[in-house]
DNA sequence: TTATATATTCTAGCATTGCTAACTTGTCAA
DNA sequence: TTGACAAGTTAGCAATGCTAGAATATATAA
C-alpha cells in the first residue's frame, strides 16, 4: 500500500514549500520578515506543523543555505566550462562567484553570515558543501603543489570581495581589477 | 557656570558605560544576549534612558563598531613598525588583523556583519573607519601604482581569511601559509 | 527663599517574536 | 463500530525592542 509513501511524498512537498518560501520572503523583504508565523501563513499550516519538519528557525536558515551551496557549486561549475586557459578560468570563476553572491544576497547571507550551525571538514558535513568548495578546488587545482591552501586563499578572497561589496565598503566599479589581482597571484609561480 | 558642562560630562560617561558594557556582554555571552534591559540594568538606569544616547540598539552595536575600527586601525600601524622591508611588513600587518579578529570575534562581527548603517566612501563616514583603511593602505602603499586597489584586493583577502576561519571552514593550522600566498600576491611584481 | 517652569527619569504597557502544552480532529486497524 | 494513534489547531508563555504618559528632580525667576 503506497499510503506511506504519499504521506513521505506530502511531507517532502510541505518541506520544500517552507523552505521556498523562506527563501522567497528573505529575498525579497530580508531575513528579519521571515517569521515562523510568516511562513505557515505562506504555507497554509498553523505554526507548530514548521517544528515537525524543523527544529527551529536557524534549522529552516540552514536549509536554505544549504541548497546555496547546491547551487554556488553548479554555477561554479558552469562558469569554469566557459574558458580553456587556467587564467581565463579562473577569472571567470571569480567573477561568477561575485556574480552569485550579487544576484542572490539574502542566500548568500543564509550561506555565511546566519547558519552559524554547518560546520566544514567534519563528519557530518552535507555533500552540497563539500561539492562547492571541490569546484573551487578544481578551477584552481592543476598545476600547483599545494592545492588545499591555494584553495582556501582563493575562496577567502572571493568571499571577503563578495562581503566588503555587499556592505558598500569597496568600490563596485574596480571589481574585474581586483579579481585580475586575486587570479594572477594564484597562476603565476 | 560649569553646569552645563558637568552635564555633558556625565551625558559622555553614561554613554562609554553603555558601549563598554555591550561590548563586554557581546564578547563573553554573544550579541543576542546584549539586551536593552540587560544594557539598563548594567548602567542602573531605566530602559528608556538608553533611547536618550542611541536611536536603537543598532546604534548601540554602530557605536561599538567604530569603536572597534579605531582599535584595529591602532593595532595594524603598530604591527607595520616592527618590520622593516615591505614584505615582513605586510606579513606582521596581515598577521595582526587576523590576531585582532580572532581575539575579539564579537567586536568584528560588530563591525562587519552586524551594523549595517556603517557606509564607508560617504561623506559622513567616521574618521575611524578611514583610518582603518589608511592603515592598510599605509602598509601596501609604496610600491605600487594602483594602490587602491591593491588595499581593498588585500582588505578583502583578510576579511576573508577572518570569517571562513572564524566560522571553521578553512583550517586553522595553515593560516600561515595562506598570509604568504597573499602577500607574495601583492608585494610581487 | 520660594514658586514655577523645564528637564530628567521611571513605571507601565504595547506589539511582535520564537516556541510549546494541551485540546481537537481526523485516520486506520481490530 | 470502536478504540488507539497520528495529525493539526488553538491558545498562551516568556522575552524582545520600543514608547506614551506619569512622576520626580533640577534650574531659573520672583
Amino acid at each position: 500500500m503506497g499510503i506511506a509513501e504519499r504521506k513521505g511524498r506530502e511531507r517532502a512537498e510541505r518541506e520544500q514549500r517552507i523552505t521556498a518560501a523562506a527563501r522567497l520572503i528573505a529575498e525579497n523583504e530580508g531575513w528579519s520578515a521571515v517569521t515562523i508565523r510568516r511562513l505557515a501563513d505562506e504555507i497554509e499550516y498553523s505554526q507548530p506543523v514548521l517544528y515537525a519538519h524543523f527544529e527551529n528557525r536557524d534549522a529552516i536558515v540552514a536549509a536554505v543555505a544549504v541548497e546555496g551551496f547546491g547551487e554556488l557549486a553548479a554555477a561554479l561549475r558552469q562558469a569554469a566550462h566557459e574558458s580553456i586557459d587556467h587564467q581565463g578560468a579562473l577569472e571567470s570563476v571569480a567573477m561568477a562567484y561575485l556574480a552569485f553572491a550579487r544576484a542572490h544576497p539574502a542566500l548568500y547571507e543564509a550561506m555565511f553570515t546566519m547558519a552559524t550551525g554547518l560546520r566544514f571538514a567534519e563528519a557530518d558535513t552535507r555533500p552540497e558543501l563539500k561539492d562547492a568548495f571541490a569546484a573551487l578546488a578544481a578551477a584552481v587545482g592543476p598545476a600547483r603543489t599545494d592545492v588545499e591552501v591555494a584553495t582556501e586563499t582563493f575562496w577567502a578572497a572571493l568571499h571577503g570581495l563578495a562581503d566588503l561589496e555587499r556592505s558598500g565598503r569597496i568600490r563596485q566599479g574596480a571589481r574585474a581589477e581586483r579579481v585580475r589581482l586575486v587570479v594572477n597571484c594564484l597562476v603565476g609561480p
